[in-house]
RNA sequence: CGGGGUGUGGCGCAGUUGGUAGCGCGUCUGGUUUGGGACCAGAAGGCCGCAGGUUCGAACCCUGUCACCCCGACCA
C-alpha cells in the first residue's frame, strides 16, 4: 500500500478529551474516527487490524468445528418478550413502519436459539456449535476508554447445543483451551488470565478471559502460581484460587477480553426448544455461549503493547508487517524504494510505503512510530550507496543496514 | 442514572468589566530546506453546540435543551 493513496491521516494531536490510551494512538494514527460517544468508524489501517484479529478468531472457531453464520442485528420484540428480557435498560428500540418494535440485539441468544430449533429435532442432530462475527448494539449508561466499551462493538459469539451436561461441560472445557489458543497468537496470551466470575442465573460461575492491564475496568484476584483469578464481584464467595486452593491472591486490574457461560437450559426452555432422545422422549437441549470482542481486544492489543511514540503492534495483527520510508529529494532513491517495494509485494510481503511526501524525515519517523508496523525499512541515498536499506524492529531500538539482496 | 467538567475555523486552544473573534497545528500558493515532528512570504476557512430571554449591543449574563469527557453506579 502506499501511503499516499491510504484514506485517512496522521495527526499529532487529539482532543483533550480523549484520555484513554487506546483512542488516543488509535485516532491519531488513523486507525479509527469517532462518530459520537462509544460509535466509531474503523479506517482501512484499523479495517485491517480488526479483520485480522477476526480472521484468528475464525480460524481457532472453524477448527474447533462450529458453523459460521451471520444474524440480523435488528429482532422484533416478540422473541424478548418470550425470554423475559424485553425490559433490559441496554436495549436499543426502534419501530417497523406499522408500528412493530424491533430491538437492535445486544447479544443473540434470542435469535440464535429459535433458528437452531428449526433444525434440530434429534439427538443425532447434536452437539451443534454456530458462531457469528458482528456489531452488538447496548445503549451503555456510559461509553468510556475508546474503543474498550461502546455501544456499538464488534462480537464474535459462538452458541453450542447438547444433549446432556456432559456434553455441554466438555465443550465448555474444550472452549477455555481454544480461547487461550486465540489470545496467544493475538499477543495476548502471556497477561491474560482465566477468571472465574458471577454465572448470572445459569450456573454458579462463567469464566472470563482477562488481560492484565492498569486501564482495566475489572478488579480480579490473581493466583501467580496457576494463572487463574478470581473477579472481586465473588470474592466474598469465593477466597482462594478455585484450582490449587491458594489464599494468597494478588489484586490486578484487567480487561474482560471474552467470557464463556454456561447457558444450560433458560433459553431452550423459554423457546420450548427440545430434541428427541434415543428412546424417543423429548428433551431439553443444553446451551452454551462463549462471546471474544475483537474491536475490545483491538484497544487492548493498544493499551498493553504501545510506548510514548504510538503503538507496537504484535506481527499477526499488524495491519502490514514492514513499513519503508524513503528519504531525501533525488528521484533516484524513491525510484529505488519503489522498486523494493514492487520486489517485497511480489514476494507476498505485506508493505506500507510511505512514498513521496514532501515532510521532513522527522514526520515520517515519527509517523512509523505512531502506526507501529513491526519492521521499518529505511531507504535513502545513504543506504543505497551500500546497496542497502536499514532495518529497525519497532521493539528495538538499534537499527542495521541490510543488503536488499538478501531482504528480498 | 448520580456527581464533576467541557462545547469557539478540519484538529488543539485563548478570548479581560458585555462593544461585533484571535493563536498554534493542519490545508492551499510560491520559494528555501530534507536522517527524528524545518523556515520565509502570502491565502482560504467561524450562525462561538442549539433554542429562548435580558440589553442599544451577547462567545461572554439568565433559562432551557442537546452533545462530549472524567469519577461512580451499571455491565450475559
Amino acid at each position: 500500500m502506499l501511503y499516499s493513496k491510504l484514506f485517512g491521516k496522521t495527526s499529532k494531536a487529539v482532543s483533550a478529551d480523549e484520555e484513554s490510551i487506546n483512542a488516543q494512538f488509535l485516532i491519531r494514527g488513523g486507525f479509527i474516527n469517532k462518530q459520537m460517544a462509544g460509535v466509531y468508524n474503523y479506517l482501512p489501517l484499523g479495517l485491517s487490524v480488526l479483520t485480522k484479529i477476526q480472521n484468528i478468531i475464525r480460524e481457532e472457531m472453524t477448527t474447533a468445528g462450529a458453523n459460521e453464520i451471520l444474524m440480523p442485528a435488528l429482532t422484533q420484540e416478540e422473541s424478548y418478550k418470550t425470554t423475559g428480557r424485553d425490559n433490559m435498560d441496554i436495549l436499543f428500540r426502534t419501530e417497523g413502519p406499522s408500528g412493530a418494535k424491533y430491538f437492535l440485539n445486544p447479544t443473540h441468544e434470542e435469535v440464535v436459539t429459535p433458528l437452531v430449533q428449526k433444525y434440530v429435532f434429534s439427538y443425532q442432530d447434536l452437539p451443534l456449535a454456530v458462531f457469528q462475527i458482528q456489531n452488538k448494539y447496548r445503549n451503555e449508561a456510559r461509553a468510556k476508554s475508546g474503543i474498550l466499551r461502546g455501544r456499538e462493538f464488534n462480537m464474535k459469539d459462538l452458541y453450542s447445543f447438547h444433549a446432556n451436561e456432559e456434553s455441554l461441560n466438555g465443550y465448555y472445557e474444550m472452549m477455555k483451551k481454544v480461547y487461550f489458543k486465540v489470545y496467544d497468537r493475538l499477543g495476548l496470551g502471556a497477561m491474560t488470565v482465566l477468571v472465574y466470575a458471577s454465572g448470572g442465573a445459569f450456573s454458579r460461575y462463567s469464566h472470563e478471559f482477562q488481560t492484565i492491564c492498569d486501564v482495566g475496568e475489572d478488579t480480579i484476584f490473581v493466583c501467580d502460581k496457576c494463572h487463574i483469578g478470581v473477579n472481586k464481584e465473588i470474592i466474598s464467595e469465593q477466597t482462594s484460587c478455585p484450582e490449587c486452593g491458594n489464599v494468597d491472591l494478588v489484586e490486578k486490574k484487567g480487561i474482560e477480553v471474552g467470557n464463556i457461560f454456561k447457558l444450560r437450559t433458560k433459553f431452550s426452555e423459554a423457546f420450548g426448544f427440545k430434541y428427541l432422545d434415543g428412546e424417543g422422549k423429548e428433551q431439553p437441549v443444553e446451551m452454551g455461549c462463549y462471546g471474544i470482542g475483537p474491536s475490545r481486544s483491538m484497544g487492548t492489543l493498544v493499551e498493553v503493547f504501545h510506548d510514548d511514540k504510538g503503538i507496537l503492534w504484535p506481527e499477526a495483527v499488524a495491519p502490514f508487517k514492514y513499513h519503508i520510508v524513503a528519504l531525501g529529494k533525488e528521484d533516484e532513491t524513491y525510484t529505488a524504494a519503489h522498486e523494493i517495494y514492487q520486489k517485497m509485494i511480489a514476494s507476498g510481503a505485506e508493505v506500507l510505503f510511505d512514498d513521496r511526501r514532501d515532510v521532513t524525515a522527522g514526520v515520517k519517523f515519527a509517523d512509523a512510530d505512531l502506526i507501529g508496523l513491526p519492521v521499518r525499512l529505511v531507504v535513502s541515498k545513504k543506504t543505497l550507496e551500500k546497496q542497502s536499506v536499514e532495518i529497525k524492529k519497532r521493539n528495538e531500538t538499534e537499527s542495521s543496514l541490510m543488503l536488499i539482496s538478501d531482504l528480498i
